[in-house]
Parts: structure tokens; sequence; C-alpha cells
DNA sequence: TTTTAGCACTCTATGATTACGAGTGCTAAA
DNA sequence: TTTAGCACTCGTAATCATAGAGTGCTAAAA
């Protein structure tokens, strides 16, 4: 089960079993404590069966396989990127959500189902809420768009505005101006030919049709599969966000330094966030897959301070999205996965019940569930 | 001219000549240093004719007028709220964008012009970067809203994607159950006979005919009457904004407290944001008018640390959108008022011709300016 | 060979003390 | 009414001493 990204795991040198239960005891308790650990307190607080000495000792031997570090000599010890990445990929145990608080969530969504304009903000709230971070999530997107309706509106003189909406739901629009002024039914019986030809095809088949057509509506084609390409190489720019001012509070970004700085920018502009996205998420993970970035991985300078735990939802080869929480470093990862699992799996299932409804069993029976 | 809301001008007390100049040259000199300005200060630098012992005379009165405040007693002095309020209701002149910033603004509203979906996104970052501080946007809702055209999509046994086109390409989406299975053919003609019947109509035209309706349409009808009463009241909830980090770099945002953490959760919360647009908004202030927020007005607790430059865009009684600026108390009040007024009108502009093409003078001739 | 007790050492955090300087308020004279 | 002069206040920065937390090392114990 590789859910690391970037980092491959022969460059893992091996721990004892003793060195593992210690770097997981300092990493959940300085999750906890935001501060350096020391080794009298784990001995203490864990009733561990040797002595602080001992604990020094193998603690040492972290910090010198780069796990560990101290922010100066009389300090405890706290876990490095690295030590972090270790504990996330070998050590870690998901903590799964109380059940209680599953069926809240559940209820939540079953109580949006019709109103899908509400889906996506609720799950970022929800999720946001759950992980104590900043959640962002993104609109599915076809990766195979459907023609299914387009619109035609005259606005002014020459000046268009196109309607696109695919299978699913999805609406795009855009304006276009014309060579030459036209009526409004004029318009109206271009469009309800393109609608007639096109309904139910993708972008390829309706290219090779495109020699069929009259000028004016070759022209209104030509920019239907421009649209319907644009979607299926990024993730949609309708992102959802919750949970920043919390995400604030923490320790590290009160200082309102550069590290508080960077984080508002990633989640502000949106052309660093969908790089984010899709380059994680490009190397298509299964359903189910959780990527965890810890500290921009040296690739994102902006995230040097944060850690993103993230997936994609929704249908694979069909129409996904991609949600996430974005944290300190210092984050609960056991949590924050299952969180961002869950949800993943209750959106996607009904993401799911709109594209292709009632042939597979959902995985979560809402109406059971009350 | 009353630019100012929720103060009445007759609480405030005369000032005689000197003090005004006085308060004035204190707002700008706070407002470029961030911190008290001193006596000495002021007469170096601006060359009065009188002296430090008589500005210091002058700043007690204003400060027992309650203009002025001193964070101890010797320092110097800052504006105080209500000061910063007769400033800008009194002594303020609205200082215009520079011409080559005015022709860059419209440069790039000219190129955005076929792209609909990037006319507010672009104001929101245009906002932000004149002004320095963090921009927020609205999309324009129409205050009575006309029907143009409806789609229903058939997604799942008895689920329905409702999409409701309004005049003006505005495009509202919701989900519902229909009592009994329908096929996608059966509901393309039930929606293309509402088509028929409403478009063009206003929701209290199409409530009068609900009457003749068969059962499934009158059901949809009625739907689609309350996706269009809510868009009269409320300002959209589709919210862009910008700038935000910027405005964390502030000084008085820097201290990670509380100010700064209330000024994100306003930002981030959607109802409380709408709050703030839509109270302010709602005694119409004519086209032009711009209206200042200080320090929270005593009303928004999130607000104490914070100023707003809002004003309304779009077409009055049609059309119109909220769009300002969140900066911090000390704010450059002539220049944002000048760049909010400034990209509210192009944007109305371009709202308008979308509207009811053709048929005014354009206030920004966009075409002739390149 | 591994573990551990003991102790010296290092570094930070805290508080007290001091000195400095910026700016005012007041008074008395212009 | 204005202003020069001066005492006074208060915050900031620097310096210093102290306490305490935690380690590293050494030598003894297991």
């Amino acid at each position: 089960m590789d859910n690391q990204q970037g980092t491959k795991m022969t460059d893992m040198p091996e721990l004892t079993e003793r060195q593992s239960l210690l770097l997981k005891l300092i990493v959940r308790e300085h999750v906890e404590s935001t501060g350096p650990v020391a080794s009298r307190t784990l001995v203490e607080k864990y009733n561990l069966k040797f002595s602080p000495a001992t604990v020094r000792n193998e603690m040492a031997a972290l910090e010198s396989l780069g796990y560990l570090t101290q922010p100066h000599t009389s300090a405890g010890r706290m876990p490095t990127e690295a030590g972090f990445r270790y504990f996330v990929a070998r050590l870690m145990e998901e903590q799964s959500l109380p059940l209680a608080e599953q069926r809240r969530i559940a209820h939540q969504f079953y109580q949006a189902r019709d109103r899908i304009e509400s889906w996506l903000p609720l799950a970022s709230s929800v999720l946001a809420q759950t992980s104590g971070g900043a959640s962002v999530v993104t609109a599915p997107r076809t990766m195979q768009p459907v023609y299914k309706h387009l619109e035609l509106i005259l606005t002014h003189g020459r000046a268009i505005l196109l309607i696109l909406v695919l299978q699913g739901g999805m609406v795009e629009q855009q304006m276009l101006a014309l060579s030459e002024p036209m009526t409004q039914t004029a318009l109206r019986e271009a469009a309800d030919r393109l609608n007639q030809i096109f309904a139910g095809l993708r972008a390829a088949d309706i290219e090779s049709r495109i020699g069929e057509l009259p000028s004016l509506e070759a022209d209104v084609a030509r920019l239907v599969i421009s649209i319907m390409r644009k979607s299926e190489g990024m993730p949609s720019d309708e992102i959802y966000q919750h949970g920043l001012s919390e995400l604030l509070q923490e320790p590290e970004f009160v200082e309102g330094d550069v590290a508080s700085t960077s984080v508002v920018r990633v989640l502000e502009e949106r052309s660093l966030l969908q790089a984010v996205l899709s380059e994680t998420l490009t190397p298509a993970v299964g359903v189910g897959n959780v990527c965890v970035l810890i500290g921009g991985e040296g690739r994102w300078d902006e995230l040097r301070a944060c850690s993103i735990v993230l997936t994609r939802y929704g249908v694979m080869d069909y129409a996904t999205g991609a949600l996430g929480v974005v944290g300190p470093i210092r984050m609960p990862y056991g949590r924050t996965i299952s969180a961002v699992r869950f949800v993943a799996n209750i959106l996607g299932e009904m993401v799911y019940e709109m594209y292709e409804p009632g042939t597979r069993e959902p995985l979560l029976d809402f109406e059971g569930q009350f």
C-alpha cells in the first residue's frame, strides 16, 4: 500500500522495533503538545520499560538518521519532515472517526441530497470541522465530458451567451461574437439543430462531424469542443474552502510570519492551488487512496510550513474532483486521513448516484440509516 | 452628499478651520506611518505656520471631542474611529486613480469582455491590487428576475436536475424529486411547454398562471418561482475575493491576534459577509455612491479591527451586485473609494451592455481607447 | 554488550534594573 | 492667543543574573 507520493519507500532505513515505538510516541506527543518532547516525559507518560537515558540514546540514533531534530542543544526532540513521512508511511494507524460522528455527517449529507449546490460547501465545512484544518474541495469534472444541451442567448448585436450543459448537469458558459448579426429565433434554431446532432456525444465525436455543418454551427461547435476539452485536463476552478481562520490559530501560524502568509496565499491563489491539486492527482491513485504531502515535499515553497492530505472523489474515468485538508505539518495524520477518506466516500457516492444512478450498491445506505 | 451610513452628520461638532486642517494632516500622516503622530513632526513635515505647542493645544481639544487618542501619555496622537468618520465625511478629498492606471484597468476589462466568467475574478483582483486591501465582489443578481429558459434533466429514477436560465444569462440549478418516474422525453416536452408559456415573464406573472397547468408543470413552476424569489432579496452567494494575504501583512494584523482572525472569519463566513453586504446596501444609495463602514460601526464585532468601502454596481432595479474593499481602519480612504467607484463603474457598464445592450452611451468607450 | 544512574554542561526563558528618548502638559512670558 | 522652556511620563531596548529544563557523557551495573 503506497499512499505516499514522491518518496521512495526504499529510501527509508529500517528502524528497530524500539526506535519505531519511540518515533511513533514522539510524533504523537509532539502533535499533542506542539513543542519538542523530552526523554523523561516519554518514559513517564507512556510507562516505558526503559530509562530516559536509553531513550536519549535512541533519540540520538533517530536524529542521526534524520528523523528527529532539536531546536537547540538543551531542548527535547521533535520530528523532522522525514520523520513525519516515515511515520505516515510505516507507523501510523488510521483512526477512523467515531461512529456517532460518522452518522452525524452522513445525516447532514442525506438532508442535503436534493440541493446539489450545497454538496460541496457542506463537504468543505464538514471536512474543516472534523479535521481542524482548512479544507479544500473542487467541483467534480468529467474526464470525458458528454454533450447534453446547448443554449444560445442573444445579448447585444453580435454578442452571444453560450450555455453548455454537460451530462451530469455541469454547466459551462462563455460569450462569443458572431461575424454577422442574427435574430434570437435563428439562434434558437441553430442551437436546436446542434442539440439534435450532438446530444450524447463526446468532443472527439463532435469534431469528426464538424464538416457536415454550416459555418455558424461549425463555429459554435468548435467553441463547444474547446470548452469540453478544457474540462478534461485540469481540476475545476470551482473551489470551495473552509476553516482558514481556525488554521491560522494553530501555534505555528500565529507568528503572522512568512509561514502563515504563504499558507493564505496558497489557498487564495487558485492557479497555485490547482497546480498542487492536479500535479498531485494526475498519477491517478485508486479510489479510496489518500495522498499526503508533507512540507511541500521540496516542490512548493509556499507549502513549506504545512501539510496537505488529499484525495480524489467521484467516479474514476467519469467525473472526479479533489478534496483535502491543509494543516500544519504537526497534524494528526491518522485522524485527518480518515476524515478525508470518509467525506470523499460519501461525496463520491452522491456523485455516482447522480451520474449512473441505481446501478451499484451504495457504500453508505443513507435511507437505511435513519 | 451623504456617503456615510449609520452616523448622523448632526452628531458631529463643528471644528475650527485649523482643527480641521490638523485632523486632516494627522489622518494622512497616521495612514502613512502606521504609528501615532507627534506635534513636532506635523509642524516640520508640513511647514505649519504655528508652533508644536499650539498644535498640542489643538490636539488636546480634538482629543476631548473624541477624534484623537493617545496610546499612552507620552506618545503622539492617532485618530479614533470617530476621527476617521469625521475625516471621511467632511475633510477627505477623493484621489482619483492616475490616468495610466485607469487605462491599464480598462484595458484588462476590455480584453476580458467575451469571457463573462472572468469578469468578477478580474474585478476582484484589480480591486485588491489597486487598493492594497482585500476585495470582495458578489455576482450580480436581478431584483426582478425574468424567466428565459428551463431545462429538466433526468438523473436517477424520480430525481431531476432543474436548470433555470434567467434573462441576462444567470443560471440557477436545483434538484427536485418527482412523485412518479418519468422519461427524459416527457420531461423535455414539459420543459418546452413551460418555456413557451413563461419566456419573458416575472415570478408574479408565472404565479398567476399556475392554475392553467397540469400538476407536474405546476410543481416545477412553483419551484421556479421559489428560485426566482430567492434571488430577489439577498446578494448572490457567488462571492469572489482577493488580496487577503496582502491584507494580513498590514501591521495591525501581523499580531496573529483576535483582530486578524476575525477579519479572516468575516471573509470566510459567507453568511456573515452577506449580512454585512445586504444590510448595508438595502437602503439603496444611488449609483456611484460609495458607502464606508469604519470599525464595524458598533454593529459587527468581527469588523472591529477593519473598515469596509462598499458600493453596488450594475443596473439599478435590474441587476446589481456588491463590490468593495476590506482594509485596516487606517486606510487611504480617498484612494480606496476612487478605486471602488472606478471598478464599479466599469463592471456596471459591462453588465449594462449585457442586459440592455447598445441603448445608452457607454461611460467608458472601450473600443475607442486603444 | 546493553542499560542506567549521576552529573556537568548548554541554552532558553524570565524578571529586574537601568538608561534612553520621544512626546506631552503645564507654566510663564511674549 | 501664541510660544518657549522644562519637568514629567511612559515605553523601548539593553544588560545582567537566575532558574530550570534537557541533554551528553562517563562510569558503573546488569
